[in-house]
DNA sequence: TGCCATTTCAAACGGCCGTTTGAAATCTGT
DNA sequence: ACAGATTTCAAACGGCCGTTTGAAATGGCA
């Protein structure tokens, strides 16, 4: 992690451990760890079979560099705080935290896989979730989580203030982990910046309405209040099971 | 597709293909298609590594099959209209399809693979999403929009409704696609079936009550309402690209 | 029981994978 | 310009994959 002296950046080297880390990031989103091959990498790096053997060790340390790589540049351009002033209420800082969220998934720009390199590690877990969660996703869950206590009136770390926080970051999830069910439902959905900006504006109406609301009539607290009975334990029956032989016909 | 005459169900054929089915459920859930062996299928159904290929032609058939089985088995355990009285209200039915929902997702007694596989499928689809979205997304999305729409008063296909119930079944997909993190997040986390009860009644009531509260303030429409200023266009820095070479050391 | 279709089985095939190798090419400092 | 370290390269290695094969085992029916 640590690096003394900063490396020479137009040597031809580092031009290639670039132009893996680039095109890594391009195939391990389009395909994922597993599914991505060495071979694929390079060629779009155009750069030799060997190459990452020999400039990241193996094609899973490459992987946890290319996270790193990209998870990095979307937060420094897209920081937790994006464009607010230093004194801003709750409101106001909780639809930064909605479009800059969005911004770092919705980022297509050129070459910005954070997105789905995250979306497709928190479904289908590498070894390298756990520096993840630790290094980014625990501090924003964090940074979340005091604005939605200071908009409920309770502790950060209380039960409440979390499932009301995973309501709001689950909206802006949804579009990075559905995006092919999205697509396929509704093809002339588009995410361009002026989108972004409407699906922000809803995400955060829609949160900080639910946040009035349920701060007004606070007092039945979080119990259960059932609105439907139990579902009556109906078996699951038995399905016909087709009978469809696959060899030689 | 069509099946004339029911196969006989105890034959020693019948169970292996059951067998196979089982056993596919639960490697594709855990390791998804392309990491997905047909040895370690063949090996957990206890049926021989040529199995697959007889029975179904091939792994991929295999799979179609697998998404079937457990979509229907999933979806005939809780319907979409879950104990639900006849002439229900709005709120009730949206109740049910959350609790359905929810529980089609963390059905895990014994082996129940369909929230796992849907999971996958949507992020990192295989040719099996298309008939998937048809077959069942695609009428839950319009039951769910009904819903919506009689709550908030417009058209089931506008999209300030689609937006609406994007935002109710996000809330939902958060535990399936993000399981792995929440678990790391916070350990102590569980899905018994009464946490279940209590995420229903959260998501419904965090719904409904911004339903309610833009309801009331119906008057400024979608358009954005610019709660943050533009993020002054920050260019993505350098990064400082630690020298590491990883060759003989 | 004996015949034949169905189902299982162990073994092998071809292919793609990540990685290694050792030599060739290229850079770097003197 | 030259020696030595660094980087690139084509080729190959071993391994696991999905699938195929042909024979053996099994089951239903005369």
């Amino acid at each position: 992690m640590a690096v003394a002296l900063e490396p020479k950046l137009d040597t031809s080297a580092a031009q290639t451990r670039q132009a893996l880390l680039e095109a890594g990031g391009a195939v391990f989103a389009a395909v994922g760890f597993h599914n991505a091959t060495v071979r694929e990498i390079c060629r779009q790096a155009g750069a030799n079979i060997a190459a990452v053997n020999y400039h990241f060790g193996d094609k899973e340390a490459l992987y946890r560099e290319v996270l790193a790589y990209f998870q990095t540049r979307a937060y420094q351009k897209f920081p937790l705080d994006l464009g607010l002033a230093p004194g801003a209420d709750a409101p106001a800082r909780l639809r930064a935290f909605v479009h800059a969220f969005l911004l770092r998934i919705f980022d297509h720009s050129s070459d910005a896989w954070h997105g789905q390199l995250i979306a497709r590690e928190m479904v289908d877990p590498t070894s390298a979730l756990d520096a993840i969660v630790v290094e980014r996703i625990r501090p924003q869950a964090q940074h979340l989580a005091r604005i939605v206590a200071e908009l409920l009136g309770g502790q950060p770390d209380s039960e409440l203030v979390r499932l009301y926080a995973f309501s709001v970051v689950s909206q802006c999830l949804f579009y990075s982990h559905c995006q092919p069910v999205v697509i396929r439902l509704f093809p002339e959905q588009e995410f361009s910046p002026a989108e972004i900006e409407r699906l922000a504006d809803h995400i955060t109406r829609f949160s900080l309405a639910a946040f009035k609301e349920v701060a007004r009539t606070r007092r039945g607290q979080s119990a259960a209040k059932p609105l439907a009975p139990k579902p009556s334990a109906s078996s699951p029956r038995r399905q016909p099971a087709k009978p469809r032989r696959a060899r030689r016909d």
